[in-house]
DNA sequence: TATTGTTATACTCTATAACTATA
DNA sequence: TATAGTTATAGAGTATAACAATA
């Protein structure tokens, strides 16, 4: 029933290696995946409720409040009061957040296209057209699930 | 000097996408990346030193010591010591660590394949091409890395 | 009563520094 | 003195449960 020659095994094992440089070359910016990917959410799409947000990276409320208490104490975010409901708070990224966010963009850039470099030809043509593929399926598939839920 | 069209920063995305994905397909066997990877290498190579393990997964001496103990404690390795050298332990997986990681690899292998099922045929083709070339990359570049500290 | 957010608690994963035991 | 491993400490990142404030 195998649709490929070599099994999903080694699939497998390609992406968790791709995990793993990935991260480290995250890391150089000093940033973790999780620390980045929420002012990336803010800059993308403007303030936004903390709740939305925490369901937006599905993630915990509690673990959402951690995270932005975390950004803040580095200057990366900013909480302010959510004028037409006193309970809510907005969280807005700042503009040092805007400018790691970039230097980090630059870095993570840098490390791939020096991966890329490294490929054949073939290779690199292969990759380029194949890594959009399982995360344009993994999109659609959350899409769905997400509508599921509501 | 862009190589490809399109960038690339949409193969970040996309690289990022399919970690979020497979760290929570990995979650659903129980056992992070990291607390399977050293059983995984552990049933591959056989018994080895702590030192040696921390080295090749790169961790720290102390992350591993938790690490192992943590798999100790869940039953999925064995600390014994080293014949040879009365400092040194040696890690082994048990059998139910072997177990474990079958399940495993099965539920990810699942995953996966339900993924490669929602791709359209050249997508499935280009993926199944691609995806080991960046682990070959990184691999090699990891052994270079090694031989320059060595 | 329901919703928003925080606090309390706990566990994994990670690191560096300090320590113990053996070589 | 150098090496192997553990312990101490700290911080990120994650979760659930309990709580306070507001709607």
């Amino acid at each position: 029933m195998d649709t490929s020659p070599e099994g999903p095994d080694d699939l497998i094992v390609a992406v968790e290696q791709m995990i793993r440089y990935v991260r480290q070359s995250a890391r150089t910016g000093g940033l973790s995946t999780a620390a980045s990917s929420t002012p990336a959410r803010l800059s993308r799409e403007g303030p936004q409720r903390l709740t939305e947000l925490a369901r937006a990276e599905g993630v915990s409320q509690p673990n959402m409040t951690q995270l932005v208490t975390r950004l803040e104490r580095a200057g990366l975010a900013r909480r302010t009061a959510d004028a037409s409901d006193g309970r809510g708070v907005l969280v807005a990224v700042t503009s040092t957040g805007v400018e790691v966010l970039d230097r980090r963009r630059a870095e993570r850039a840098r490390a791939l296209r020096q991966l890329m470099e490294d490929m054949t030809g073939p290779e690199r043509q292969a990759t380029t057209t194949a890594l959009p593929a399982p995360a344009r399926v993994i999109h659609h598939r959350q899409d769905t699930s997400e509508e599921d839920r509501a």
